[in-house]
DNA sequence: GGAAGTATAGGGGAAAACCCTCATTTTCTA
DNA sequence: TAGAAAATGAGGGTTTTCCCCTATACTTCC
């Protein structure tokens, strides 16, 4: 029997593309392609799927979400997860709620495929990059002794607003004026959004907004 | 005689999986792929191309260079730009700079097929978002009186070090002690940095290093 | 029908970022 | 090897961000 594959992924380009390796392979079948975090779980209760590709850096409800979602509803399933970025907090995170492999998408053909395999086989797999991150993440883990969390807020409406326009440049000032808030409200939204995306400064904010994809 | 494809994209995944795509259809050939800007010329020396599939955020030497050194080598070749961002400082460059079309990573098979054979009969393709953007940026234009520039600065070895610091949320002091140089240095070098990318503040300015990979 | 969460807003202060001008040394490169 | 570009640094100022604290009105949810 063929290993069922579902890709998730909303650049349709990429997943078309994977869809289409993959399905030039013995043994292995791209049942279905979901392109937004949302449909996953749908689909799944309607499908038979033996493993998932999984980005983990899906609009809206993001893939670590969704591999909580999904582990909880099917316990069995395996995940791979797929992501431009190596960073850390992306890599344990999505480990700890079930996924049972990482690689990131400069992976070749060869390894998606050994991947894959791994993975199907209820094993565990690593690009070679993301080994070295998670190490270095043990490295430097207890030391400060924070929680080491690392990730996933919950960003209100207005929160939102305001990173937006954070990201556009705009200062505390000019946010304030074009949402009619006082300059004070809006820092309080800065504070709020510094501490939830657990960053020190505006920098790193920006940088989080992006990866974690907090602007949609 | 085949159309002769060449992929320029630094995720080999995509890269292999744009290939996948491509050589299941009739009368297109994936004859290469480069994973990085600088191997692009030379492998055009080389080899015989119709069209390059070309993406806009190569690291190192970016896809809108690239660009430019082919077409002053090889007027009458066809590229076609593919990106994730849908943002009009990347629009306007690259086609300013002889791209054919753009269209983004979100684009289904059907009509990548369709840009493909598009810009092969020499004529121009764009997305349906990327063409709203490129109205939105039309009708902006002339207003501010600015040259409407937006982009491609050259960033210094130095000052690519801060940069790196800067969005890893280190501040003006603590670059400075990292890098053995006082803190009126490190604002120097900020000060150029905002001025080379064109942004206000340091939130545009991790913007823009991460859009336009500038961190590598 | 409270409790929790969200949005609002203020005071006051410290730190950081931003801006301008200028000058010296080092390093590339034509 | 001379000039350009890059890296270094300072003085002195303004603006913005960040960090405490507190507090009220409104929504939403259990």
């Amino acid at each position: 029997m063929d290993t069922r594959i579902l890709i998730a992924d909303d650049h349709s380009m990429f997943a078309d593309g994977i869809e289409s390796i993959l399905n030039e392979q013995e043994g292995i079948q791209v049942v279905g392609k979901c392109y937004d975090g949302a449909s996953i779980l749908p689909y799944l209760k309607k499908n038979e799927i033996d493993i998932i590709l999984l980005d983990v850096n899906l609009p809206e409800k993001n893939g670590i979400e969704v591999c909580k979602e999904v582990i909880a509803a099917f316990p069995e399933m395996k995940i791979l997860a797929i992501s431009m970025f190596n960073q850390e907090s992306y890599v344990t995170e999505i480990l700890k709620n079930g996924a049972k492999g990482y690689i990131l998408k400069n992976t070749g053909r060869e390894e998606l495929m050994q991947a894959i395999q791994t993975v199907t086989e209820g094993n565990t797999f690593f690009s070679k990059d993301v080994t070295q991150t998670i190490m270095r993440g043990l490295m430097n883990e207890r030391k400060g002794g924070t929680p080491s969390k690392g990730f996933i807020p919950k960003i209100t409406r207005r929160e939102k607003e305001v990173l937006k326009l954070i990201v556009q440049e705009y200062t505390t000032q000019e946010i304030g004026e074009k949402l009619f808030i006082s300059l004070k409200t809006v820092e309080s939204h800065r504070s709020s959004l510094l501490a939830k995306v657990s960053v020190r400064n505006t920098a790193g904010l920006v940088r989080k907004a992006i990866e974690h994809k907090l602007l949609d």
